[in-house]
DNA sequence: GACTGATGGTTGCAATTGCAACTTGTTCTG
DNA sequence: CAGAACAAGTTGCAATTGCAACCATCAGTC
């Protein structure tokens, strides 16, 4: 190829798939384990969570999660089925849905984050230094935003 | 909960993860975009390249990239079925197949290699300084092995 | 106000994935 | 050596995902 990119820029890269994986695995098999649902339900809880009270358009979601529409539509529905959401027509946009969390999602959302806040721990904390921890969160900012002045 | 994670390790982990979604995103919808099958087939495609000429036990496979068996067995029927790749039995265990990858294998990560490269100059050789580069790999290996001599 | 193009969301369909059961062959134990 | 436990892969089935087409509504233009 024209231009390779550095060997360096590989490395970090291969880490990062590698990392995410891992982890992520652990995560996801802790979840299992304990009988709770996958880690993208915690993911749109805690965003409904954070949006209080007003809930969230479906396409925010998308956006901030980074999932397909037809994905995230079907994905609710799930959570509707177990009443961990409500979804309501739009008030303003006849097209569009109101999503929020209710008390059965926050019930939730309370059980799963024992297991998934000891898979950080085990993980994140106990495997770097706060110094580092804070250098990792730094690089990966970088990484997403580039070092466009925010 | 009884002991919750510090606020920099779940911003560490958080971005991990955000940062991880964005840029395979990216990189998948390249691929998408050039016509390529999609990364985990250049993965492993490179695997079986690195481990020529003998090849790889399936399982083998498995354990670098973390995939089901299932779901690696049909991925491999898959790469079978365009003929990057030979599976026979193998002699020492009946029970096993060892995979190799074949001429238009290689030349499908020949292919793939020019945009996939292309989106690590982007993503990160672009955006992190060469020391910025290394710093992070190390801490991500930290991430990943613990801080286990190896 | 009717027409055109964009937007928010859903749905049908095909491809991928995960789980558990199964097949075949190996290894261990007595 | 028989029998039990185990390991490598495959397969059936259900759940998830992605893509494209679609429906309904909104916004802009004339």
């Amino acid at each position: 190829m024209r231009d390779p990119p550095s060997a360096d820029a590989i490395t970090a890269w291969a880490r990062l798939l590698r990392a995410q994986t891992v982890l992520l695995d652990h995560v996801q098999v802790s979840l299992k384990a304990a009988g709770l649902p996958p880690l993208v339900w915690y993911d749109v809880l805690l965003e409904l969570h954070r949006a209080r009270p007003e809930g969230l358009r479906q396409y925010e979601i998308g956006e901030r999660m980074l999932l397909s529409k037809s994905n995230l539509s079907r994905l609710l529905d799930r959570l509707v089925a177990r009443s961990l959401i409500e979804r309501r027509t739009c008030p303003e946009d006849a097209r569009a849905q109101v999503v929020r969390i209710t008390g059965a999602g926050h019930e939730l959302l309370r059980r799963m984050w024992p297991v998934y806040g000891r898979c950080i721990r085990e993980l994140v904390e106990a495997r770097l230094e706060p110094a580092e921890r804070r250098r990792l969160a730094e690089l990966l900012a970088l990484l997403v935003d580039g070092r466009a002045p925010r």
